[in-house]
DNA sequence: ATTTACATTAAAACAATTCTAAACTGTTGA
DNA sequence: TCAACAGTTTAGAATTGTTTTAATGTAAAT
């Protein structure tokens, strides 16, 4: 099955235009059967070894800003220097493990529905994400 | 009352040496009734205006971390390019408003206790913070 | 007082990200 | 079909937040 026309149907929908380089992040992104984790550094690097083409390094950080807006992806908060992606976008939680730096999916079944009893005038909710950090039984804290 | 003896007893006691610059982040921080948040730009404007002292660029980011460190601050997750720290290191969660890049505190007591039922072998749970991002109502997505 | 280990400093280095301005390419419609 | 426009890519420069460096300063122990 051709996965092209179908990025290139999916991005002249969303107003993007279904250029060379879309269609090839589209591919290292959405093809895989399970949804993962990456950053810009690792998406690069992905690029670099999979195709044959190099996409220029603002391209990338452009597309996935416009995916991110359309929708296609998510960015997921922790305490970092650099931004991690999702390329699940539905509504779910993380375990973030201190030691390797991981992030591991946590499904909305794994977690009680969060229940917020304070509200905020004026403003309405848009997300609600939980954030565990783990490390191993016996690390040190510092 | 004196804070300056009760800041360097805390640092004393930590083994940190209670330096002048030190001291001086401690009354920023520590004084106000309030606990607050701020990013090392924020801390660093604070001390320009009201210290009549200036305290490197280095020292502050140092102090901070050693700060963390001890568990005077948290740092907080959001999506961003720097880092916001916490002069509340209670476990609580926080509204992230996307609005204005605001981050407003939401107690343990706001939200019903988040309760996990994954867990990953051979890891220990460090910490769950909840992040609610909120916007204006009337505010488009994009 | 002297020593020593820890702190501070300005400046340089660094890493992630954004900007820039020129070249390029999908798409539209004559 | 092809010219023209608007959106896109690109390499490199610029910017931003943070860390490192190496010299100097200082608190505390001897």
């Amino acid at each position: 099955m051709n996965n092209i026309s179908i990025y290139t149907e999916k991005l002249r929908e969303s107003g993007l235009r279904p250029t060379r380089q879309r269609l090839k992040i589209c591919e290292v992104l959405f093809s895989p059967e399970k949804t993962f984790h990456f950053t810009i550094k690792d998406l690069t690097k992905i690029i670099e070894d999979k195709l044959s083409e190099k996409i220029s390094l603002a391209t990338v950080y452009n597309t996935i800003h416009a995916f991110k807006k359309k929708g296609y992806l998510k960015e997921i908060s922790i305490n970092s220097d650099k931004s991690y992606f999702d390329t699940n976008v539905t509504e779910h939680h993380h375990f973030f493990d201190e030691d390797t730096n991981e992030l591991i999916d946590c499904s909305n079944d794994d977690i009680d529905s969060v229940n917020i009893k304070k509200n905020i005038t004026g403003k309405k909710i848009k997300s609600v994400e939980v954030l565990i950090k783990v490390a191993s039984d016996n690390q040190n804290q510092n």
